[in-house]
DNA sequence: CGCAGAATTGATACATCTCAAGCTGGGTGG
DNA sequence: CCACCCAGCTTGAGATGTATCAATTCTGCG
């Protein structure tokens, strides 16, 4: 059952910390007020399951603060995670009533929900809700295209170095940009995690960190602490285009 | 040089194939008037790439009929298709404009383009296009996500029998709906095009289809014309679950 | 202090890739 | 009408990257 701990931060969308991000970037005055009205929190430990592939979900959510995945997983137990969910992204699909992938929450987890029909019913009646919906699902779909090519194409080596690129160039978009300096970051999954991202065993992504770190491409303070030494050459391993214009 | 053809089929949106899956499918009387005055067809012969990566595109379309591809290609070759566009399907990202896709037309195609900038004030005026164009979009993020799984986890086997399932179900769902009759159809890919979309070799798709001929699952008449002889060993052999309810 | 979960490392197996050699069938020109 | 040609495909043999199985070694925490 979540814990529900709402009062840990603002119920005012005025301050809140994705609100020039999230479902409700658009909506102003009458329209965010509709919004409130519907609107309720829930919190997730680390490690606990939103929701179940196939559940009954009667509302839709922007994740507030923390991280979640959305996963697959075939009947021998094999997974693929197909989707990161940071803070400002959007669960639950409008029009459909079930979930069709596990949702959990890898780190402690905040989300802003709004009961399913009253929100549908926004999404008909006032046009800036379906408007940024879209815009974010297209963003979403070029994400997922971006990552077949790195499950398809790319190496163990590649594929690493790309996961790690991208956490790191989102974290230094959230921070101050200073595109050449030494970026440091904690990695938000196990490497089982990882590995289910990734297409991959957890000795594989084991084994490629730790060639990483051997190649000085980035040291490890435990498990968790990432320092990037050298982002051209994490670029490089990545096998990206050389001017990284990456989504996510 | 796009050859222009356009008078093969009727230009009347009452009878368009497509009229009412594509995303147009809401539109009526106003609507409908304001969207046939913007649109226009376009014809492109097998083979032919319709826009690069990176070009500008002054147009969003609707496949009208043929099938065309989305890929992607990296610096030394290696290419991964993202997405199979089959009639109705939607082509151009509303709001931007250069593509981050190659489109490449892999049977004679006819598309039904609308100018860009009429279209996204009508995506702001009317709401049903918009309407519609979500709901696409957020299928095709499912059928995204459904093809993670196949490159992160399946095994080459499995991958040929999920392509060959999905084809042949798309195949079964326009014609008559006789579940356990054989399915015959015609691959509309190379078997490169194949490997590309399954992140494989061409090789290994050979092997694989050779396999499941020798298995007889399948049958082959040439290199195109296929056969399931038996289809619950085919999605068997494809890994999904039982009720396969998959999308694409 | 010692335990348990997470991660690393090693040895080996195996699926898929790579390189290379034929095959096949539909189209073309002599 | 036939022979040739060539892109697309198949098949084979060997190389290689990643998975698998199996110990250790960390690390945080009660």
């Amino acid at each position: 059952m979540p814990t529900l701990d709402t009062l840990s931060f603002s119920h005012d969308c005025g301050d809140c910390p994705i609100r020039h991000r999230a479902v409700c970037a658009r909506c102003e005055g009458d329209e965010l007020d509709r919004l409130e009205q519907i609107k309720y929190y829930r919190s997730y430990q680390a490690g606990q399951t939103v929701i179940w592939s196939g559940d009954r979900m009667d509302f839709v959510a922007s994740v507030v603060t923390g991280v979640a995945t959305l996963s697959q997983t075939m009947e021998d137990g094999r997974r693929q995670m197909v989707g990161l969910l940071l803070p400002s992204d959007f669960v639950g699909r409008p029009g459909r009533d079930t979930v069709a992938y596990d949702v959990t929450a890898t780190t402690d987890l905040v989300m802003c929900c709004f009961r399913k029909k009253p929100f549908e019913e926004m999404m008909l009646t006032t046009p800036h809700v379906g408007q940024r919906l879209l815009e974010m699902t297209l963003d979403e779909l070029d994400s997922a295209r971006e990552w077949m090519l790195l499950l398809g194409r790319k190496t163990a080596r590649e594929k690493i170095a790309s996961l790690l690129s991208i956490i790191a160039r989102r974290d230094a978009s959230l921070a101050v940009k200073q595109p050449s300096k030494r970026l440091v970051f904690d990695l938000p999954l196990t490497r089982e995690e990882m590995a289910d991202y990734l297409g991959l065993t957890l000795e594989t992504v084991s084994r490629q960190m730790s060639a990483l770190r051997k190649d000085k491409v980035i040291s490890l303070d435990g498990k968790r602490h990432v320092t990037i030494e050298d982002f051209d050459a994490l670029q490089e391993a990545a096998g990206d285009d050389s001017d990284g214009g990456m989504l996510v």
